[in-house]
DNA sequence: CGATCGGTTGATATGAATCAACGTGCGTGG
DNA sequence: CCACGCACGTTGATTCATATCAACCGATCG
């Protein structure tokens, strides 16, 4: 598959070193475990979440290639989360102490520091929104489109079609359902017409009613 | 009631101006309005919001004294959420380019900036976790506890008791679901002990077992 | 070849929403 | 000062969305 990776100035300005491939199902950041250092995705998939004491776990976001783990991590020196590689994934790490020196000698880091934390930070409030506030069927049509536009932002979209490696279990795991229920609400959309999902792709054949259902405006 | 208010480091040293004063039940900002300004609330309860299409809104935070209405704010010249006075509150609003100026110069306001952000990322991914893992039960424990902790961090407590000036629909804006489920769960923890809520004051008479309910550990 | 994983489908159970009625306190205007 | 309306909370009956339990299928892999 074609695929220009754009890459963020985080990413291009930082001059990141260490890289790591790491293979698919891994658990690289651990809730409550410090680290020095600070971590982007450089290529692959890569999910942040809570595990909670009863089993259940909830997906706080997908990292794709060019997001930190998260913005705080630049500030706080405990991971407050785990994150789990969905794909086979690269990861890069700076010492954090290193990422503030040069985030205080290059405002362009500064910036897409800033802006990094500004749309992880609107994302979650839109998450809550769907989370607390729709059905199950919006909720993951919200997460469609959300990906959509993430994946679109990132590389080119080949034969109407976006890579999407999501299994069903993630998907309810972000969106708080069971993965059964996952399993006949994509069925549904697939009925109707909407949208297929299916062995590591999505294709939306219905982008307003898709839009109708998910979008939050 | 006797209340010592604790100011942040952001109230204390970005020296504000600009005060108001705001009658319980106004709206002080609106989703996608400009404003030049950043805010602080000085006195009172707020909430930061979503208003949806469909008529729901979810609450997204709550905010006391001391709070920024955002982090995201100082960056972002939009609103991407709506504000409204719970109780009669105290503002103060500054220029946003004053506020980034002051934090250049200022390292202090830098270091209570990010620990900003980082306690309300952590605060939305719990919230996102409680959202989307947790019963209603489950879910008005974890805000329970939740709000007192930033409580007590502010004030005194009294007679065993917090002020609280959440309503029950509220209550139901803030956890996704409705405010006579929200009624019924109330008169549970009533009845089994757990803790009581009336008239704007909570009383807790089961620590751990509101523990046991609302914690995510 | 059996085992495991991801997905599908059906039957049933359950938590929460909805609809509705009612109570109580409170502010306002007659 | 009373009467009315309104906001807020409570409670019961019913419905509905989603969870749970279970069986099954196809693909993949050791």
């Amino acid at each position: 598959m074609e695929k220009r990776v754009e890459e963020s100035h985080l990413q291009r300005d930082a001059n990141w070193q260490h890289f790591r491939t790491i293979p698919p199902g891994t658990q690289v950041a651990a809730r409550n475990r410090l680290s020095e250092h600070v971590f982007v995705v450089c290529g692959g998939w890569a999910f942040r979440f809570f595990q909670l004491p009863n089993g259940r776990r909830q997906i706080l976001n997908f990292l794709l290639p060019g997001d930190l783990f998260s913005a705080t991590s630049v500030f706080e020196e405990k991971f407050l989360f785990s994150v789990n590689a969905l794909t086979e994934i690269q990861i890069s790490g700076m010492r954090r102490s290193e990422f503030q020196a040069r985030l205080a000698a290059n405002p362009k880091i500064l910036t897409a520091l800033a802006s990094a934390c500004v749309v992880e930070t609107q994302a979650a409030d839109e998450m809550l929104a769907a989370l607390g506030q729709r059905s199950a069927e919006e909720r993951i049509a919200y997460l469609l489109l959300h990906l959509m536009q993430r994946i679109a932002a990132r590389s080119v979209i080949r034969e109407q079609g976006y890579y999407f490696p999501l299994r069903q279990q993630n998907i309810a795991d972000a969106v708080g359902i069971t993965s059964v229920h996952v399993s006949r609400i994509i069925s549904l959309f697939r009925d109707r017409g909407i949208a297929e999902l299916s062995d590591g792709f999505l294709r939306v054949l219905n982008l307003p009613e898709l839009e109708r259902l998910g979008s939050l405006n």
